[in-house]
DNA sequence: AAAGTTTATAATGAATATATAATGAAAATA
DNA sequence: TATTTTCATTATATATTCATTATAAACTTT
């Protein structure tokens, strides 16, 4: 129904390749380096090869790598496949969803309310999300280097 | 953590008593009006009572009546009266929520997406659905008395 | 052929959401 | 005072969804 942890695994997932660009990366190794659930991560990885993003392939050596740009991609649009449509209430969902059938005075709320949430997924990309990955690991590694005094 | 029904059930019934200012309505009325569950509604009268926005008087004549205006209440308000903190992801709730601390590259965005989302709840007012609700009504009216051909 | 890997599907347990039921307490009326 | 009506509170049951593990199958390379 909206943002799960599977959605999360999936963008961690994706950041992990595109860090790493035309490197084929085993799904184990993913899970590892970002902190997911192994035998949950094939599942993921599954759904983003059927959408086109990544590629498989198996047998030894084999491993995922990305196949899109990371500018290309959209957290929304990784969301929305991961999690089907996106509803924030059973209002907005598909058939008997609206108590009212669609005329239920809340409807346009949620639906604004909706649109909101999913404008900023739509319009921060792939490529945002690792860059600030980046950056943070660019501060955690400085931050070693040069401690502050405390 | 979310918009569940149970928060759509809190906004229905506080609209239904919108719409009868300074009247005494049995909680059983309300379920029936507004399509809610007649056991179910009682616990969250009493959430919304917890608040101060609504009086029950118990006996015969008894009922819940609306105490405060329906423009000093806002929809994020109830949600987050029946929800408890929103919280559109893990990584945004308390605690162990967030894998990386808080320092996930996720989070900045989760945060905005939230904050657009709760925006748009933070600028409807009770009365602003109370009245959507008339409008629809004195539509639905209109177009039984003088329906359209089609 | 053997090992490693993705892909796909199924099964399970846990948590949460939803709803019902039961009980208790207060107020009005007869 | 007894009875009815109603809110208030708590306990319980059911259904759904989430998260994960497990299993099986297909494929690739060595």
């Amino acid at each position: 129904m909206e943002v799960t942890k599977k959605s999360e695994y999936a963008i961690s997932a994706l950041v992990e390749l595109g860090l790493h660009p035309d490197e084929y990366i085993s799904s184990k190794e993913i899970a590892r380096r970002q902190n997911i659930p192994p035998n949950f991560l094939p599942q993921i990885i599954a759904t983003l090869g059927s959408r086109g993003w990544v590629e498989g392939v198996r047998g030894p050596g084999g491993g995922v790598k990305l196949l899109t740009p990371p500018e290309r991609i959209t957290v929304r649009e990784v969301v929305e496949l991961i999690e089907g449509p996106v509803a924030i209430t059973r209002c907005l969902m598909r058939e008997g969803g609206c108590s009212q059938l669609g005329r239920c005075p809340l409807h346009s709320i949620w639906a604004q309310a909706q649109e909101a949430l999913l404008k900023v997924l739509g319009d921060t990309t792939l490529r945002n999300v690792v860059d600030s990955h980046n950056a943070l690991h660019r501060q955690a590694n400085a931050e070693l280097a040069y401690p502050r005094a405390r």
